[in-house]
Formats: structure tokens, sequence, C-alpha cells
DNA sequence: TTGTCGCGGGG
DNA sequence: GTGTACGCGACAA
């Protein structure tokens, strides 16, 4: 692993404090510091109590000239209060410290209420402009430098997952039956409620917590976990009065801390406060958010969900049990063996997901000063840049800024060109990998409130991290921790250098925010883009969209992916040395409708429809189905095929040969039948038409109804058995007119930019009527119709 | 038809 | 002591 350098950036990134093993750390007001550490190797943890003085950043000294002599000048062995003055311009300049945090809060606003005229609970109520208040825990770390899990590997942490079986999902009305746990050292354990009386709910509450005590494990984990588990568990204890506690510092208790994606805990006044619970001494970690920061990179995901996940990734293990969520406590009354299967194998994904996911959230604990419980949930922009930050200008001795809203300039955006729509064929798409923080290194383009240079030194060393990472990873074995290792790192730092980007533009969001730097990287994005487009077009392709950091074009005839690739580097040899462009893919024909809205047909044959255009799930499934065959045919240029793929379906429409599911709109009820009684006057709905019709007056919200339209032209409702079955109760009676309409006006419109005006009217007209042009259509090819040429220059 | 708001999960 | 984005569905205008 990479052990702090020695030099003043390698500060900024790793913290300068060398002790190993850290696996948890914990600070409270009296101003001690609980760090967890592994020892004796990585057999045994440590508990090191060690103190730290307390610290806040103020704007001014104003509000501790009470103090009189009492106050101090900084000096290492300082006791009682001190302070000490950072260089530089920015606002938050006086460090004031003190042996515990009640004494600085008192100390502080004692000074600040005769100032303000609202009532000052804590440091907190301060403005961000006057003061800036760290968690105590980061206050630690932010001034020792320490970091957890130097020289440590994933592998090393004690990691222990547990899952609740619940009656249902109301914490108040429905009760724990089973804890699935899996051991540190793999071996499953259930616990169960021995029936279902409070005590028997409270014993495996007790057992749970004592199980726990007993594995110590740094990390407990779930997928859902603060979501789910731990409000369960916490209340269920609130309400059978008992005492429960996940952590290892005796006393503690579960306590709160303040999360954006926690649960609601009470009403504020800017929304709901949500928060989510926190042991001292043990992360807490729920594998749903490693799951959405991984799909937010890569949108793969079928789902977030854990079966769904775990399947998408191969962890599903063999024979995995399945039992639906609403179904679980009966299966167990009456087939306990298949919940027990079911539950352990839950927590054996969640360990498998946690290890392949969870390793980018260990990278970053060990660079940013915040628990890694916190860097786990955490944004990156806000959640591990700002902190890096705050530490470096403190490291350096430099005021940090104020916080500041902007000048009310507005963030302008990437660019878009559509340069032709309608079929093209020998298609390319070129990109510029990582745009933004490329262009961000090549022009210096940084805060223009970081004097200190930080932020792009920051991103300059994620970027070579990231870089000898892939290359340390590809050089592992395949599976091993050491892989392992370098993939997690390489993943944390994308995600970093990622949102750098994003960070210049969180106005009022991020500490060094800077929209004119955010739309200076824009600007010069819009210009890479303008001078790769004319690049290409200058050699000849047919330029066919553009958006934001890639091209399609179109190359001539006698080109080879060979000779695709060298234009590519012929332009790549153009732009800015760190501007890199890369060959993407090859399609043999793609169908340009409008901005972000295209059909792909690859070499292989794949159809790829991208765009609200080609997939709306509100589409009937005769109408995909259509468009996608379709669409096939226009783009391998044969028009007859179009002919006859739509010819084919409106006599299948007019004959209804189709089954009616196919002209079906699949909706969720979201109105009660009262509600919809109260808004039916002023407006009704197909759907709940179609239920009244029907003779249906109770439903309920959620409910997913089928509903088409019937040659009478009223609303029907459709039973769809969870299977397909062609039905001989399918009525076919459906509007056939209304269908062919939908059929020509919504679904061939599509394709409308692929064929000249008289050929889309050859093509759909009427079937029954043969088309005079049905020969000549055999000789129609499809049409690119070139828009405007000028690429602007920005 | 066209904008906005809210969700994504857990038993 | 808190702030992603993206794509989609639901709802209102």
């Amino acid at each position: 692993m990479t052990p702090p350098g020695a030099g003043v950036e390698d500060a900024w990134v790793w913290g300068w404090d060398p002790t190993p093993g850290i696996v948890s750390v914990w600070a409270d007001a009296d101003g001690r510091a609980f760090v967890w550490r592994r020892t004796n190797g990585i057999a045994a943890v440590a508990c090191d109590e060690v103190r730290f003085r307390p610290w806040v950043l103020l704007a001014s000294m104003a509000d501790l000239a009470h103090l009189g002599a009492r106050l101090q000048p900084d000096a290492p062995g300082v006791r009682g209060i001190a302070w000490r003055e950072l260089d530089g311009d920015g606002a938050l300049r006086f460090v004031v410290s003190a042996d515990d945090a009640r004494t600085l809060s008192a100390a502080v606003l004692q000074g600040a209420r005769g100032r303000h005229a609202r009532r000052l609970a804590g440091l907190r109520d301060l403005d961000a402009s006057e003061a800036l208040v760290l968690p105590l825990e980061e206050q630690y770390l932010v001034a020792s430098g320490r970091t957890h899990f130097r020289d440590l590997a994933f592998d090393d942490l004690r990691r222990l997952q547990l899952d609740l079986e619940t009656t249902g999902l109301d914490a108040d009305r429905d009760r724990i039956f089973l804890v699935a746990v899996r051991n540190p050292d793999g071996r499953a354990v259930l616990l169960e409620a021995r029936d279902g009386s409070p005590d028997a709910e409270r014993d495996l509450l007790r057992r749970l917590a004592d199980h726990v005590r007993a594995e110590d494990p740094d990390v407990i984990e779930n997928h859902n976990l603060h979501g789910f588990d731990l409000p369960f568990l916490v209340r269920r204890a609130e309400r059978l009065r008992v005492p429960f506690a996940l952590g290892r510092l005796p006393g503690a208790g579960m306590l709160r801390r303040a999360a954006r994606r926690g649960i609601v805990a009470a009403e504020g006044a800017d929304g709901p406060l949500r928060v989510r619970f926190t042991a001292p001494g043990r992360e807490l970690i729920d594998t749903m958010d490693a799951v959405r920061r991984h799909d937010f990179a890569t949108r793969e995901l079928p789902g977030h969900g854990l079966k769904a996940v775990a399947r998408h990734l191969g962890l599903a293990p063999e024979g995995r049990e399945y039992v639906p969520g609403h179904e679980v406590h009966a299966v167990y009354l009456r087939d306990p063996e298949r919940v027990r299967r079911y539950a352990t194998h839950d927590v054996e994904e969640v360990a498998g997901l946690a290890r392949l996911l969870g390793g980018a959230a260990f990278a970053l604990a060990r660079m940013a000063p915040r628990r890694y419980e916190r860097l786990a949930d955490a944004g990156p922009a806000t959640g591990v840049i700002d902190p890096m930050l705050v530490r470096a200008y403190l490291r350096a001795g430099r005021a940090l800024p104020a916080p500041y809203d902007g000048d009310g300039t507005v963030h302008t955006g990437a660019a878009l060109h559509l340069f032709a729509t309608g079929v093209a064929r020998r298609v390319v798409k070129a990109d510029v990998a990582s745009l933004y923080p490329s262009l961000m290194r090549q022009y210096r383009i940084g805060p223009v409130r970081d004097g200190l240079g930080a932020f792009l030194a920051i991103v300059d060393r994620m970027v070579d991290l990231r870089l000898a990472a892939k290359a340390r990873g590809r050089a592992a074995p395949p599976a091993s921790a050491e892989r392992h290792e370098h993939e997690a790192m390489s993943a944390a730092m994308k995600l970093v250098i990622n949102s750098a980007y994003g960070y210049l533009g969180a106005v009022g969001l991020t500490r060094f925010h800077d929209v004119h730097a955010a739309n200076e990287v824009t600007r010069r994005g819009r210009e890479v883009l303008s001078l790769l487009c004319r690049a290409l077009d200058q050699r000849g392709v047919t330029l066919l969209e553009a958006d934001t950091d890639g091209v399609y074009f179109a190359v001539p005839e006698g080109f080879d992916e060979a000779a695709e690739r060298r234009l590519v580097a012929e332009v790549d040899a153009l732009l800015p040395e760190r501007v890199r462009l890369e060959f993407d893919g090859r399609y043999a024909a793609m169908l340009s409708h409008e901005p972000k809205n295209y059909a792909l047909l690859g070499y292989d044959g794949r159809l790829v429809l991208r765009g609200v255009a080609f997939r709306s799930s509100r589409s009937e499934p005769f109408g995909e189905a259509f468009l996608r065959r379709a669409a096939e045919r226009l783009l391998r240029g044969d028009v007859a095929g179009v002919r006859a793929v739509y010819v084919e379906t409106a006599l299948a429409l007019r004959a209804r040969e189709l089954p009616t599911r196919s002209l079906t709109n699949r909706v969720r009820l979201t109105k009660t039948p009262e509600q919809y009684a109260a808004t039916r006057g002023a407006r009704r709905e197909l759907a709940y038409e179609a239920l009244l019709g029907a003779g249906r007056t109770v439903w309920s919200v959620g409910e997913r109804v089928h509903v088409y339209r019937h040659r009478t032209g009223a609303a029907r409702l459709l039973a769809v058995p969870d299977v397909d079955e062609p039905g001989a109760d399918d009525p076919r009676d459906y509007d056939v007119g209304y269908a062919l309409r939908q059929l020509r006006g919504t679904f061939a419109a599509r394709l409308a930019r692929g064929l000249a005006p008289d050929a889309f009217v050859a093509v759909f007209a009427e079937p029954w009527q043969p088309s005079l042009f049905e020969l000549a259509l055999r000789t129609t090819a499809p049409l690119l119709t070139i828009l405007g040429r000028s690429i602007a220059e920005p």
C-alpha cells in the first residue's frame, strides 16, 4: 500500500501521522479521542484513549475579548483556551482551542450572545461566515493528521453482516422474529425468537447485542442497514423498553447523526431533518450506498435491491433461496428452514457485495479526515474534497474563505450539436476520456479563492494515483486481494476526480465553489468539441451528432476499423496534451432522430435504441415491437422491408390477430376511489374509467392494471395473468382504428427522418390498398439530411 | 402534449 | 450537523 510521502502535498492527500491500523475513531466533548487500532499483526484490537484539544475556526476574536488574560497564544503543550491566527486573506482565520469542547463553546458563546438577538444553544448556531465547527472526531483527525486503515488491507477488517427478518415493514406494528448474522470468520449464525411474545423479542435483541459484542467486529454491514435494520432495531428496543447498543464504548448506546439519506427524525425549517444511527467504535456500513455510487458510474444495474444486484454481479450463491418480502413470515411459520436458508443467503450476498463495492470508501478513508462510515455515504464533493481542503489549509497555516453564495452568475452548460438526421451508415463514436478533469488540469482551472492551490494539487495527485492503481491492478493476479485493493483505489479516485468539476459548480454547497471556473471548464469543453468536429469534417467524414465530450460520425465507403482508428488518432493529435480523443465504438448504421434520440445497429446485428422517442414504458407493446423491427429494416437500408413490417402489423391489427395484451397500457393506480370521485368531474382518466366500467368500485393505491381502448371507444380493463398464456379469454375487442392511427402517428413517425416525404407516404400507405410504389420501394434508399453545417466557434 | 416533482429500498 | 446524478413515472397545467 502507499505510505504517506514526505511532501507537503502528500500530507494534503494522506494526512501525515503514520499510526497504522486505525479502524474506528470516536471523540467526545471532554477532549478525549478513542482510537481503535488493529494490533498484533491484525489479530487483536486495542483502544487508545488520547487527549486532544477541540477547536473552532473563527472569523473574529471579538467574542473572546471577555477572557482577558485567560486567552493565551497557542503553543505546544498549552493548557486552557488558546488561539492562533492563520496567514492569507481568508475570512476564517483564528483557530481557537481549549482543553474540552464545553469550555470552548461556553467561552465563544458568552461573547457571541451579546451580538446576536437570537438564542444560541451551541457553536453550530453561529453563522457559517462566523465559525467553522467540525464534528468532534473530524476535529481530532484534521488536527492529528491521522486517517483510517493505514497499512491495512480491506480483508484485514473484522466485518460482520446482519439481516433482520420481520413480520412487516412497520416497526410500530411489526416485530423481529429472526436475525441472520454472518460472523467475521464467514460462519453464518441464526438467532430466532422462540415465539411471538414481547419477551421472546426482547430476548432476541439481547442475544443479538451479546453476539455482536462477542464477535467484536470493526464494521457492521447490511443492504439498507441505515434505511431499515437499524431504525427497526432501535424502535423495537424503545417499544419493548430494553437497552440496545452495537458500539464498543460502554454506555454510549445508539447515537444519531444528521445524514442526507437518513430516516426522517423531525420536521425542520428547511424540510425534514434526517438522521442515521451511529455506534462509537464500530463503522455501520450500508451496501446500498456503495451500490448507488457504483451504478452512478456504470449505470448498468437493473435496480438497487440486494437480490437483483447480487445476481447481476454474479454474487448469488448456487441454489439461492428467494422468498417474496410480504410472504417471509407466513413462509417461516409453515417452512422455517426455507426462511433460514433465505436469510443466510442474504447475509452471504451482502458480505460479497460489501467486499466487491466497498473498497472505494475504504480507500477514501485512508485519505480524508472523516469516519469510514461517513465517507461511505458522503457525496464526493462536499463529503471528500471539502474535508481534505480544510485539512490542507489548516496544515499550511492558511485562513479559509468564508462560505459564499456566488455573484449570481449562471452556470453555462455543455455543447450539443445535431448535424444530420436520418440514416447514416459506417458510423463511428469517438469521445474524450474524462473531459472536464482533463481541461481543469490542462489549463490549471481551479477555484479563485483557493490561494493555496490545494484543489488542483489534490486532483493531480488523484489522477496519478488512479493511473498507478490501474496499472498495478492489471498486473496483479485476477481475483487476488491485491488486485481488489488496486481496483478499489482506482474506483475511489475516479469518483473524486469526476466530481471535481461538480465541486466547482456547486454554488453555496462547497467551500471553494467557483461558477466562473466551472464556466471556463465548459467553455473549453465546447471549444474542444468544436475543434474536433471541424477536424473530422475537414477529413471528409459526415458529422452526425456531438454532445459534451463525444461525437458520432459516418466514414466514407472503404474505411475499415483500422482506418477509423487512424482517423481518430489523427484528430487526437491536434488536441491539447491532456485531452485525449478515444475510439469508443463502431456501428453498421445509425438513425438520427433528434438530439439524444437515435437508434444504432451494431455490426453484430444488435439494435440499440436511445432517448425517450425510442423507449418509453408508456408505449403499447405492439408499437414497441413494430418500431424495433421496422427500425432494424430501415437501418439495413431495406425500405421495402419497413413497408412489409408495417403491412404485416396493420393487417394483424385489422384481423385482431394481435393479443389484446399487446395493445394495453400498464398503469399504476395512484388515487383511491374517493380521490378519483373528487376529480372525475374535472378530468376523466382512462384507468379509473376502466375500473368503474368493469364494475369495480374498490381498489388500492399501488395496484397495477392493464387498460386498453375498446371498439366502442370506452376504456376497458384486461385481466393479465402473471405468466403470458395466449388466452382463450383474450377478448380481442380492441379499437382497431385507434390502434392503426397510433401505429402510423406515434410509432411510424419515429422513422420519418430516415425517409423522403413521398417515400414515407408510400411506405405507410394503407396496407389494403396495394401501393403503386410497391416496386419502387425496393430501390428506395433511406434518407440522410445534412442540417446547417455551421460548427459554432465558441 | 409539456414542465415539475419525487423516487430508487427494506419485510 | 446535511446537499450527486440520471432516467423514469406520476401529476398538474
